[in-house]
DNA sequence: GATGAATGAGGGTTCATTCAT
DNA sequence: AATGAATGAACCCTCATTCAT
């Protein structure tokens, strides 16, 4: 499971690597987020991690690697929370709903992460960019395979199921897009509830309906 | 309706002002929206206009201000594109239905420049911003404002109102975010189709159901 | 008494010539005094004169010519007035000291374009340059006259005439150079009075100070 | 002793900081003093100063900082070597021409940079200025000091003091300011001796005299 | 004679990246 | 491993000057 464009460090020790890359990355992240990609610098970078703008060097070839690992990052948060959320739940429809939820607390969590992901995507040389681009897809796919068994075990209505997918990922993105926005209105939990009354009730089949 | 931060000219004709203007935002819609706000130059914007840097400053106090006027130009675009779409339409779904074929049709049109409201946004300075985001308010409420007057007249089931126009927005942007991928398979008819098949036909009662 | 370096025009009419170049240098004189030759701009002096950029050019090579045309003009102030005040005197003591109340009130007229002086003689070109500096070399000898005259007729002791004659340039100056601190202690007049007390009065004869 | 406008750097080792400013600004003096502040590029100061433009900003924020930095060190160098030529100087009239010979000799030390305070004072954003002003008072109040202790111990007559003590300051900037004229006249020894002739001497009392 | 839109060289400044310590 | 001073290419912007009308 090797990236196409691997990041490649300077320093020996794999342990020191993994420890303070993640705390560059969330550094970055929180300055990308908040100020843009090409707005942020590496010295601000440097200065938020508490080390020294050569060090950065050691453990990133350049400011493009921060921002492919930092966008990685997400992605893989998404990976491995939706599968974990759905671990233990057997029935089509709660599974469904569970990874609803899950995709959107997750989000909730990343809120400042996936915001960066909307912004700076395009700012990654075009093979990195396909190889974040095909990471969503593979999350899209978690949450179609979901919404396929729902429909084949007739709970659902025969939908079209990317499309409807492309909503509730829609969705869930835009908890972060306009936080601002819902969060004065909705918790969390009521936010998921009102998705799921617009996303996934309306297309219940009578036997769907019945469940709970 | 005037902006509360409104871009100066130092050039006296108004005429040769509007056209150099519209000239410079295509040019640098097009280039922001392929490279990004800050990758692009204003030596590359001059000479996709095919004018000199020098003239650009005499439309332009600054770069921020061409972007900021860039989008304001996409919002405008929204606010004529709608209501036109809707002239002489009368019947409450009729309108729903031309209201979100229109939006997606401008998009269409925009495709670029509204990948550049996503990305670039956050670019402008904050008053800016939130002019902006205001535009977009109101262009949601055209659309929750087909989407109520439907609800009174009882074609459509009460409904979270906000946050299904918001599904509408987001269905609509989509086209343009992930053009590559929808528009292999879709053609934009088919797209609108599909999209009023998920997030208008659930909610029709019984009697919008008659309808057509 | 050809400039070295000649000012062209591209105009036919002299008078007209004549009477743009003087509102433009008038203009010139207020907008550098205040700003700077540097941060004034063609644009500012050609609003200021109320007439077009390209108009300027018509009646002046470049910025330069306009900036030596400035300086040249305040040096014909001085050489003009100067004479003028000692017009019908004839007593040495008497010249002497109309000749300095004279150059005072030139300077106090000619205030801001004293320390335009000062500022921007060297942004000429050196052999302009020269041609200032002759002019004020000019100037001080219709001074330094008038002191050796009366040293000659005995009002005053014998001095290094030169240095005491820039002494009283000095004063002249100092009042333009300084004159937020003058002017709130002295009027003109008394400033004169107390320049003659310092650098004319102590040098008297005896034969000198039963004059008057 | 701190100025109400400080310039800060982005290096953190001060002796380092004092080091790199220093021979910045004298790069920056000569090239100012010759060419004037405006003509002067960062480029140039770097250049002479034997580093790169980027480094240039490591020690001052713009270009008005070294400017101000300049300005300063003139001042600063006025206000240490008169009372250091006045140290062990008891005598009041002794004191007033050690006092009258050492601003001549400061003045013939930073001849360029003198005349840089008449050129570019005025480039100085406004409260910058007023600093620089104030210090100039300062230095004027140690030569004010030494007259009127001069006319209090009864070695010169009443005078005008501060008017007369400004002519003191303008005979040792003239020697600056013309210093091509005076210097192929006069060694500074000389000037200094003749500027008392003509500036203290001849305001002596009885008593004054008698001394030396 | 007069206008002012148009040009483009050049300056100040930033910041990713390197390298001596 | 770590530091942070040093580099310099590149960008935004200004403004003297020109030229078509």
């Amino acid at each position: 499971m090797k990236s196409p464009a691997d990041v490649e460090a300077r320093i020996g020790d794999p342990a020191l690597v993994e420890q303070r890359r993640a705390e560059i990355v969330r550094a970055a992240v929180r300055l990308f987020s908040e100020h843009g990609y090409y707005v942020t610098t590496i010295q601000q970078i440097a200065r938020a991690a508490g080390i020294s703008v050569g060090l950065v060097y050691q453990y990133f070839r350049d400011k493009d690697d921060i921002l492919f690992l930092a966008l990685t990052s997400v992605l893989e948060t998404y990976e491995r929370e939706i599968p974990r959320a759905l671990a233990g739940v057997t029935h089509p429809l709660a599974r469904l709903r569970a990874a609803f939820a899950a995709y959107c607390a997750v989000i909730d969590r990343l809120r400042e992460a996936t915001v960066l992901t909307y912004r700076s995507t395009k700012s990654l040389r075009p093979e990195r960019r396909r190889y974040i681009m095909a990471g969503e897809r593979r999350t899209n796919r978690l949450l179609e395979a979901c919404v396929a068994d729902c429909v084949r075990a007739g709970y659902l209505r025969r939908v079209n199921v990317p499309l409807l997918v492309y909503q509730y990922v829609l969705f869930a993105h835009a908890w972060a897009l306009k936080s601002w926005a819902w969060r004065r209105r909705y918790t969390l939990r009521r936010y998921v509830r009102e998705g799921q009354a617009l996303l996934i009730d309306p297309f219940l089949t009578p036997k769907g309906r019945r469940v709970r």
